[in-house]
DNA sequence: ACAAAAGTGTTAAGAATACACCCATGT
DNA sequence: ACATGGGTGTATTCTTAACACTTTTGT
């Protein structure tokens, strides 16, 4: 190569999405500055020399929303955007990611970019193009949980199958059969029935199920 | 941010597909510079500032395999690596793309770097971690192929039943059944018969269908 | 006439869907 | 006793998979 090498703005960007009284929320920062200050944004940051992106998320997790990495339960890569005037500094490229989290509470107090859980079905006007990256998220993991049993990220490591549904109903954005969501889920053993039962209510205990294994495994065929 | 921002050096590679002799082949070059100077790679190269990476993509096929970005019939996003030691300016990011293409020639003579397509069944050693970010991007293209039209990308306008059913076993790996495949593929009206005929050997000629669209449609299901 | 690929339907098995009532508990 | 969500089976439809012979051409 004859020209002489500068490289182009890096950053990461994070869709954090966690199930909050049955619906899909997702982590969102507000801007301090310049462009968009002021309007919800993902958290993400710059990417620096020498650094892998997950470690940059890590960083921004950490220092902008007070979230631990480790507390995501699933993460993977989502794709790269060329963003266009992030920055005015010019064109930037983002590597974006998508992770799941259960129980996690952010103090909107506690950095100056006041982090917070916002239902998907209510997000306000937001920062860049950060609506079209949250939709497409959601849709990347609407078809992962319906062919891997990625749904785990957002649930306990022990639930009842209602409650294993009613994720699943949130997720995909459409109810289920239940007798059927049962034959299928119980069929493809993922779970393991203990033999607690949990009673929450006026009404019958359902019995508890436990997640087999918390890593992803993939070519399942769960819901079409 | 308090910290000085240096970003890291960015890059962008390609593989590259196309079918040759019922075979699925990919381009490569032969790597003029340490590391692993000598050794077969994919195409790729740096991504400048204020560049995107489909931009950088251009320019570095041009160069490096006197390939024209255009004579590509579908390209999309991989994924992006974080690359080890790529280079002795040390931790790199690559953002890799996936694309298809028929009947290119490249010039082995044109280029320092030696342009060539070669049969993903015989690889020899590469550098870097390139043998298995193709066998990643053949995976992707086998998933792509079974809900997606994307085998255009790789065949002409105009085809055969036959010859596009020996793409899709070539990209699937595996035979398929003839009666069903035609079954499905009329079924899901993707092409249009034409009145001409083709006559290629001592047997009966057969219908060529034309793709009615050259452009992605996804959710059909195609194959399982 | 023969070799070689094109073209064509049916059947059986399996998967997906639709659907309604009894059960166990808390109040 | 009643309200609430938990739990269960079957019949029907649709989808998938397996499978073999006739047709048309070139030599």
């Amino acid at each position: 190569m004859e020209y002489v090498y500068e490289a182009p703005v890096l950053t990461v960007d994070a869709v954090i999405f966690q199930l909050i009284d049955n619906q899909l929320n997702v982590l969102l920062v507000k801007r301090s500055r310049d462009p968009f200050r002021g309007s919800l944004a993902l958290p993400g940051g710059y990417n620096s020399k020498g650094e892998t992106t997950l470690a940059a998320l890590d960083r921004i997790l950490q220092s902008k929303t007070d979230l631990d990495k480790n507390k995501l339960r699933f993460i993977e890569q989502l794709y790269t955007f060329d963003t266009v005037a992030r920055d005015p500094r010019g064109h930037a490229v983002s590597v974006v990611y998508m992770g799941l989290c259960l129980n996690v509470k952010v103090n909107v107090a506690k950095t100056t970019e006041q982090p917070r859980f916002v239902p998907v079905t209510k997000l306000p006007e937001l920062a860049f193009d950060h609506q079209a990256i949250i939709e497409y998220a959601q849709e990347r993991l609407a078809s992962k949980v319906s062919y891997t049993n990625a749904i785990f990220g957002l649930l306990p490591k022990e639930v009842t199958l209602t409650q294993l549904q009613q994720a699943y109903e949130v997720v995909m954005g459409r109810k289920l059969d239940k007798r059927n969501f049962r034959k299928r889920i119980l069929a493809l053993n993922l779970l393991k029935p203990t033999t607690k039962y949990s009673s929450d209510g006026a009404h019958r205990p359902a019995l508890i199920y436990a997640f087999r294994k918390q890593s992803l495994e993939t070519s399942l065929k769960l819901i079409d």
